[in-house]
DNA sequence: AGTAAGGCGGGCA
DNA sequence: GTGCCCGCCTTAC
């Protein structure tokens, strides 16, 4: 596949349904590329489809939220209406909401 | 072709 | 629990 690896994102970012969250890494290891975290943050980054690309479901390891193109305080309302609950700016039960992606 | 910057991750003080 | 450093990957100029 000629996909460039911001495409394969994007891809799999549309796999995830409402309510359920991912990590930038875990995109990334699910691309095959452990480390790539970076890249993949990269790759929201450029944003180009807000819309179609729910990258407010995509948050840090650690439960922080990371970053957002509209402002993390707009991932963290968004988060919120979908059913995750956000305390004091960290997502908890990030497994319980964690998505798997199953090729 | 090389360099720089970026919505991370993990480890250690 | 917080802060700092280093490491990894991709894209753009």
């Amino acid at each position: 596949m000629e996909s460039s690896f911001a495409e394969k994102v994007y891809r799999l970012l549309q796999k995830v349904p409402a309510g359920k969250l991912t990590t930038y890494g875990a995109l990334a290891k699910a691309l095959g590329k452990k480390g790539a975290a970076r890249a993949v943050g990269q790759a929201l980054g450029k944003n180009p489809q807000l819309v179609r690309l729910p990258c407010h479901r995509v948050i840090k390891n650690d439960g922080s939220l990371g970053g957002y193109a509209e402002g993390v305080r707009k991932k963290m309302a968004l988060l919120r209406k979908e059913g995750v609950i956000i305390r004091h700016g960290r997502v908890i039960f990030l497994e319980k909401h964690l998505h798997t992606f199953i090729p």
